[in-house]
RNA sequence: CGGGGCGUAGCGCAGCCCGGUAGCGCACCGGACUGGGGGUCCGGUGGUCGCAGGUUCAAAUCCUGUCGCCCCGACCA
């Protein structure tokens, strides 16, 4: 690719809507543009790097046996009511034809891929399959967020596999794992696979892969000791538990103390002896109360799992209705609601509101003074012990650039997808969907591989293998052995671009930093003083050599090995 | 959906409080010089001030509404 023809718009300037490392940088590099929120064209250099991602997906994929097909981004909702995922999905865009017939744009294609298979598989011969496509999503985001990181439209490598049964699914699902952990060394990126929820998904289990970055939407809990690391939606910690003071059971006013900072404050208590009470409704079971310690977070997702449905937190009018006291003053002795409490509250006695507007109780104990079932609900915090091995967890922001889940047969029996297995027994096909992101690929090498100067691409996903600087358009030598560097180059199976604008030197250097591309080749005034041109790596500690020009590209190819 | 911020030239911004000529830097076009880390000088092009309505002799500026974008949270199949 030659510069001066080339649609690459490099920008001098940080762009005002971008907060993300890589949202910004492929902007300035001319990777992208925005049309809408969440919505994005990909540019020429940035159209390279989602190639040569989705290159080494095809390779891996083919690898365990994977099939490419492409299936419709437009789907009869029908198919989605089958399945019971039609209604409660906000994200999921949905449109009617001319004729009023109720579509939606995919957002992924387990059901298609259900329906395939009912048509398709008939026997225990067929399996098990591997079918997998490259292709768009749509999924209306609640907020789009972070440059590429959270699109409303993305392409996805998502995979289906097909199987008889559960341990043949297992070693679909391991296949799989071992595929992407290939994906991702191939495409330069730090990441581990973690433990994660199935969510309304669906399934028998779930990892998911994840890139350390502080540009990430989630958060994983790790052990050093064990190995063990989930998603925070799953994590399990241990809590140190505090000293508990003696003390009997005793109603204590605190007026105009309502959060757990304040009551702590005023009673002079340490707040993780305090208990968080909150009232969550829930559409079948109705009203909850949840309790965590007071310097505890509930996490919403682990609430969700402990009552089988979503339950969201109640209006301060229902709070008044269900318990008798204003936000702030209640507490779960007494209360007529169930109770769901923390797995850390089985020990100790704690401060409660009184449920009477302006007092506490003091001294109590759950599980003597209120009834309630124990689970997990807190989000677990660093220094946690483990539960496996009982050392310090830590908490790291990651980016989620792949998933993996078994299935099972949800979609297969809802959408009659079944085989006869060698009894001749019908019997579903037991499925597993698998995703991975490019674009989050392409945004995570960024994120993890940036310095001060620009884009550091690994040498598998970068645009180009080589950045040809010809320092002066007007110099004829320079010109001559730029073209002939570039064309040796290609020829050798290299992908070159060459910067052959008529710009100052300054701008060609500070825009292949900020491109990112492995190698820059130099050449300039060395030509002629000593016949030679210079080349430069890209990644710290930036290495430089001088090469005659006809041995550049044994030069470059010993630089990528 | 809750909270916050921002829409003025392709990009980054000032002007808005306190109404009266639409400005700066970069980019772009022409010219001269220059030529190894985002050059200098001279001369130019380019703007429905997001949109609609209102107040006013007069609105980028004040008021109302609306659309869009960003950030935090919720959500994220």
């Amino acid at each position: 690719m030659r510069l001066s023809k080339s649609l690459v718009p490099t920008l001098r300037e940080d762009p005002a809507d971008a907060e993300a490392i890589s949202h910004t940088l492929m902007l300035r590099a001319g990777l992208i543009r925005q049309l809408a929120a969440g919505i994005f064209v990909w540019l020429p250099l940035g159209q390279r790097v989602l190639d040569r991602i989705n290159a080494i997906l095809r390779e891996e994929m083919n690898a365990i046996g994977g099939q490419e097909i492409t299936m419709p981004v437009i789907h009869p909702a029908e198919l989605w009511k089958q399945t019971g995922r039609y209604d409660g999905i906000p994200e999921m865009f949905k449109l009617k034809d001319r004729h009023d017939r109720d579509l939606v744009l995919g957002m992924t294609h387990e059901e298609v891929i259900a329906w395939l298979a009912a048509r398709e598989i008939r026997s225990y011969r067929d399996l098990p399959q591997i079918w997998y496509q490259i292709q768009t999503k749509e999924r209306d985001e609640a907020r789009p967020r972070s440059g590429v990181l959270r699109t409303r439209e993305f392409v996805m490598k998502d995979s289906y596999t097909l199987d008889p049964d559960l341990p043949a699914l297992d070693r679909s699902y391991a296949a799989h794992e071992a595929a992407y952990r290939k994906i991702f060394d191939r495409c330069g990126l730090t990441y581990r696979v973690v433990q994660s929820d199935t969510g309304m998904m669906g399934g028998l289990g779930a990892h998911e892969f994840m890139a350390p970055s502080p540009a990430g939407e989630d958060e994983i809990a790790i052990c050093a000791g064990c190995g063990y690391a989930a998603n925070v939606e799953l994590a399990k910690g241990v809590p140190e538990p505090p000293a508990f003071p003696p003390g009997t059971k005793e109603e204590v006013a605190t007026p105009n103390a309502r959060t757990i900072a304040e009551v702590a404050a005023f009673l002079k208590v340490d707040p993780r002896l305090t208990l968080k009470s909150l009232l969550f409704v829930a559409p079948k079971a109705g009203p909850v109360l949840v309790l965590v310690r007071g310097d505890h977070n509930l996490h919403e997702r682990k609430l969700a799992r402990a009552l089988g449905e979503e339950a969201r937190a109640a209006h301060p009018a229902e709070v008044q209705q269900h318990l008798g006291a204003p936000v702030g003053s209640v507490g779960p002795v007494g209360a007529r609601v169930p109770v769901l409490a923390d797995e850390a509250l089985k020990q100790g006695t704690y401060v409660v509101g009184a449920n009477r507007e302006g007092f506490h109780l003091r001294g109590v104990t759950p599980g003597r003074d209120f009834q309630a079932r124990f689970v997990d609900l807190h989000t677990v915090a660093p220094g946690e012990a483990c539960v496996s091995c009982g050392k310090a967890l830590e908490v790291e922001r990651v980016i989620e650039i792949g998933n993996i889940f078994k299935l099972g047969t949800k979609y297969s029996e809802g959408l009659n997808a079944k085989y006869l297995d060698e009894s001749g027994q019908e019997k579903p096909i037991v499925m597993g969907s698998y995703g991975i992101g490019p674009a989050r690929i392409a945004a995570t090498a960024i994120e993890q591989g940036a310095d001060a100067d620009g884009i550091v691409w690994p040498a598998a996903i970068a645009p180009f293998d080589v950045h040809i600087v010809l320092v002066s358009r007007r110099d004829e030598a320079q010109v001559a052995a730029a073209e002939s560097i570039y064309a040796a180059c290609r020829a050798a199976g290299l992908q070159a671009v060459l910067d052959d604008r008529d710009e100052r030197p300054g701008v060609k250097f500070k825009d292949a930093d900020l491109l990112g591309v492995p190698v820059r080749v130099t050449i300039g005034n060395a030509l002629a003083k000593e016949g030679v041109v210079e080349l430069k790596e890209r990644r710290a500690p930036r290495r430089e050599q001088r090469v005659a020009p006809g041995a550049v590209v044994d030069a470059v190819r010993a630089l990528r090995a």
